[in-house]
DNA sequence: ATATTATTGCAACTTAGTTGCATTTGGGCA
DNA sequence: TGCCCAAATGCAACTAAGTTGCAATAATAT
């Protein structure tokens, strides 16, 4: 991990009153380093050998959405993909996109959603908007 | 089952060129009553005795998708939803509102959403928007 | 009526995620 | 600096949604 991301990763960890161990910087540097909504298996292969235990990293992941500083993006496989909460608001994270092709997830966190309006008396908290369809890569090669 | 829906399922069963089973109308007839999105598990529940094997209703859904006459509306506490297809676009779902409280599935079918615009040389083919909030009761109650 | 092929049922399996409990450790404090 | 203890970790066993292989059954075309 770059001392940069380290550092980083400390500091967001310190604001947030959990302690300080290595399980949680490792996987917030996984998240850091990612810059997108990564699964539990995703942050088990990148830290290899260093690994935590499976439960822990999941306890961690846990801990951390907790704290708000990693949100659960969106499921997909049957795996929750997570992210650092850094570029999302509190009623929406910006859209994600995935390619069917390679499986890449972008995170489109420049594009501006307008909350959608809603039928009387329904409150939205939380808005989640998710695109499926053809990276760049992959528009070239189908053609 | 009502005679209408059973009639409806059956209608529409027989577009898609798949065998007219017991399992299928059955799954077909309990999607068209729910109106929304409903997991294998609320399936099962509302046929009871009459369920077909746990397996079959997967196949049965797994037809029914394939066939395009239903959709795997999201996946929500680790469980694939689904719906009828039949007020669905190709390239978009209406927007389903979920109340957090009562965890009831609303279809916002009339509300009409324009498709994300997405960076360069990106192709998107698919659009789910996911909302989460209390619904008309729970708001009350809550609030 | 029969043959063909899709469909169903059953048992065993896979995999993401959870739970209980014993052990370890971060960090405040004497 | 070393001690304390709640918080955190590790391990094993478990849960639950969904899948796979294969034998038995049933829908439809002839």
């Amino acid at each position: 991990m770059k001392s940069g991301i380290r550092q980083e990763a400390q500091r967001l960890l310190d604001s947030t009153g959990l302690r300080r161990t290595g399980p949680r910087l490792a996987v917030l540097g996984v998240l850091f380093e990612a810059g997108r909504p990564i699964t539990h298996e995703q942050i088990t292969a990148k830290l290899a050998e260093a690994a935590p235990n499976k439960v822990t990293i999941y306890r961690v992941l846990e801990s951390l959405v907790e704290a708000d500083i990693v949100h659960k993006a969106f499921l997909r496989d049957r795996a929750q993909h997570f992210e650092l909460a850094n570029r999302c608001t509190a009623s929406q994270c910006h859209p994600h996109f995935t390619c069917t092709s390679c499986e890449t997830t972008y995170c489109f966190a420049d594009v501006a959603l307008p909350m959608t309006k809603s039928p009387m008396g329904f409150t939205v908290l939380h808005q989640r908007v998710q695109l499926e369809g053809l990276c760049p890569n992959c528009s070239e090669k189908t053609g």
